[in-house]
RNA sequence: CGCGGGGUGGAGCAGCUAGGUAGCUCGUUGGGCUCAUAACCCAAAGGUCGCAGGUUCAAAUCCUGCCCCCGCAACCA
């Protein structure tokens, strides 16, 4: 039986489910859901990454061992997957994958000592040890250049320009993977293997890096830095670091270097391994990667496909600040889980970035499955039932009542009909197969118009009437019931339970989860058989309604939050000032940005940004009294110091800025208590 | 010159790798129908495909230059 080895990324275990976990796993779940209906044995991957100095500070932070932190991110992790159907017992992921797993441990360490073992393309030793000094940024996980850090005023360490947060000074001895020697191996596997980096763009930049040139990488950490990793075989004093212990989860969960998952069959599975990725990390998982495994003398997997991130409705990232985090909770209580497995699919070109706004989910689920497959089926069902006391009619139309169907515009021949649906059916396949979910979705819905359309046209409310009809309404409900019956086959790993539930109401009861759509045959429905109970299976869902239900929400966690009293030595410790605005300028290059000059009654005056350009220009403020956070810790944005802080309330939905002020006059400087 | 993504009817997008009548969904307008979850069907309006040049018989698509928007990765603010 030919395989399938389907994996996600194993998520960072240091930050909370979201939307991004989701939708990857998602993702893999409907692929793998139908890779299985198409006869493969799969195997699907999913899980955390727990190791890592981040890790390591967030039990501190959170006075848990790192062994209790991963056990807990990765428990909510699993709670958010059960909730949306894609654990084990609902058919979905074969392993969770942990990277603090023994066999996890025993296999990376065997993969370290094969890779150790052999010479690079150019016969030097794969890995080697060196003294490295660099910063590093541990939230971005990599060595910063001078170009990539700042070091502000008073202060010694550097901080990342993408984090703003202080660097590691890595001043240590490590391992080091010779990666320089593998870029022309790279680029050759690359070029010869067109499906090995997708899509097309993506694999593009791929080759741009590398031909940039490969800088060797390291691999290890010194354990007194960091101790919660896997220990390099043969060196007490190092552990590794991510990327070796991580990627390589991909292969000891089938078995490589270890006996405890051999049973799974890491031969088998990994000769047709297929990764899916953000396009974040698409570098990790195909250069680094990549040579590892040669390093290692193993296969590279059949495809890494690089899929797109999720914006919002207007096309911005999502984010706290901005408020227009999607959130699986919410997903969770007001949606279908197959309404949203649907529009992930259908919203997003697969590759591309999506936008994702709860609006453009009622919608879709609207449009496409409660006014579109929803209302087909109910109509069909609901008149086999009314015209045809529940039993599906026989489809033939005999050769003396050919008149009768063409007079209502019905082909007396099923056959054109067939070969729609086949040619859809096809076409479906083939979009699938090449990972073009919106458009092999598409596909389906045009049939559905189809349908739709052949109903209206025959009418068949009036057939009903007319005793010479009756072969011909059978057959229009025929057509469609068995149209119906193919769409929840096709269907089904996009939505196992919806279609499951119309094919339960046909009155069906195979498993359509293993029957595979290029099998599918014309009539075979029997004539006579019964058909369920008709259900609406996609409710019709009210935009204000849900809107409003989301909002609230909110706004009552917001509430809660706010309602945490406070000491009044907490608020003491932020010292509030009257200060005025001498001086006020736009910063050049940015569109946010105001500098200004604030007097609070000091020596000198302050030199306060603030992101309010967009509200008010700079003459508006100058001579009015602000309010100052006078002891904020000074910051530097645009390559400015700001020295403080302007009050101003947030309001509505961008957050627009209004600036607080007195009614009264008062002297620079004065607190507020 | 940091890197990347994008600019296509009112909204959201596809088409661009392999040039050849500009397509889909939603929305709008008018009509039809009543089996169905106020659903479905038909018709219409609406685009100089960011701008300028070039290649070509032919450019949304290829080339050059320019303008504008958005990200720098779902974390933190």
């Amino acid at each position: 039986m030919k395989t399938f080895y389907i994996t996600t990324p194993i998520y960072y275990a240091n930050s909370l489910p979201h939307l991004g976990h989701l939708y990857t796993t998602t993702v893999a779940d409907v692929l793998n859901r139908y890779k299985k209906q198409r006869g493969f044995d799969t195997y699907f991957l999913t899980g955390t990454d727990e190791h890592g100095i981040n890790i390591q500070r967030a039990a501190e932070e959170n006075k848990r061992t790192p062994q209790e932190q991963v056990d807990f991110v990765s428990d909510e992790l699993k709670k958010m997957f059960a909730e949306f159907g894609l654990n084990t017992e609902s058919g979905g992921y074969d392993i969770f994958m942990r990277t603090t797993n023994a066999f996890h441990y025993e296999g990376v360490q065997n993969l370290w000592k094969k890779m150790a073992s052999n010479t690079t393309p150019k016969g030097n030793s794969t890995i080697y040890k060196d003294f490295y000094k660099a910063w590093f940024c541990a939230a971005c996980a990599e060595f910063k250049t001078e170009t990539e850090y700042e070091i502000r005023d008073g202060e010694e360490i550097p901080r990342c320009l993408v984090h703003e947060k202080p660097l590691d000074r890595v001043e240590e001895e490590s391992y080091f993977f010779r990666l320089s020697d593998y870029g022309e191996t790279l680029l050759k596997k690359i070029e010869e293997n067109p499906q090995l980096i997708r899509p097309e763009g993506r694999k593009n930049e791929i080759i741009s890096f590398i031909n940039s040139g490969l800088q060797d990488l390291s691999i290890s950490r010194e354990k007194k830095n960091v101790s919660w990793g896997v220990p390099v075989p043969g060196d007490e004093d190092h552990v590794m670091y991510v990327w070796v212990d991580a990627l390589s989860n991909y292969i000891t969960a089938i078995g490589y270097g270890n006996d405890e998952r051999a049973g799974i069959g890491f031969e088998k599975y990994w000769e047709n391994a297929h990764h899916f990725v953000g396009k974040d990390i698409l570098r990790f998982h195909t250069v680094y990667w990549f040579s590892f495994l040669l390093s290692a003398g193993l296969e590279l997997p059949k495809t890494v496909f690089a899929h797109g991130m999720w914006l919002d409705g207007d096309g911005r990232k999502m984010g706290k600040t901005l408020g227009n985090v999607i959130e699986p909770k919410v997903l969770h209580e007001h949606f279908q889980t197959d309404a949203l497995r649907y529009f992930l699919l259908r919203e997003m070109s697969f590759g591309q970035d999506g936008k994702f706004s709860y609006e453009n989910l009622i919608e879709r689920a609207n449009a496409d499955l409660a006014k579109g497959l929803g209302n087909l089926s109910s109509r069909t069902l609901s008149m086999i039932d009314k015209y045809c006391g529940g039993k599906i009619p026989d489809g033939v139309i005999h050769d003396e009542n050919f008149i009768y169907a063409k007079r209502v515009g019905v082909s007396p021949d099923e056959q054109e009909l067939v070969s729609v649906l086949e040619l859809a059916r096809d076409e479906y396949l083939r979009r699938f197969d090449d990972l073009d979910f919106s458009s092999a979705l598409e596909t389906l819905w045009k049939v559905i118009s189809r349908i739709d359309k052949m109903i209206t046209e025959s009418a068949p409310w009036n057939l009903v009437k007319d005793e010479n009809q009756k072969e011909t309404l059978n057959a229009v409900l025929y057509r469609s019931v068995e149209t119906l019956r193919w769409l929840c086959v096709l269907l089904y790993p996009v939505m196992p339970e919806s279609s499951r539930e119309i094919y339960t109401q046909i009155g069906l009861n195979e498993d359509i989860a293993s029957i595979n759509g290029a099998d599918l045959k014309w009539g075979e429905i029997e004539a006579g058989h019964g058909v369920g109970e008709a259900k609406p299976v996609f409710p019709r869902l009210d935009t204000n309604k849900i809107m409003t239900a989301i909002k609230e929400q909110a706004e009552n966690e917001n509430a809660a939050e706010e309602k945490e009293f406070i000491e009044f030595d907490d608020f003491v410790k932020v010292e509030l000032r009257v200060g005025e605005v001498l001086e006020a300028e736009n910063v050049p290059k940015s569109e946010k940005l105001l500098k200004l000059r604030v007097d609070l009654g000091e020596d000198q005056p302050r030199q306060i940004l603030a992101g309010i350009a967009k509200d008010y220009s700079p003459e508006s403020l100058i001579g009015k009294k602000i309010v100052v956070v006078a002891n904020l810790k000074p910051r530097k944005m645009m390559g400015m110091e700001s020295q403080g802080m302007v009050c101003a309330a947030s309001v509505g939905e961008g957050d627009k800025p209004v600036i607080a002020t007195f009614i009264e006059d008062v002297p620079n400087g004065a607190r507020l208590k």
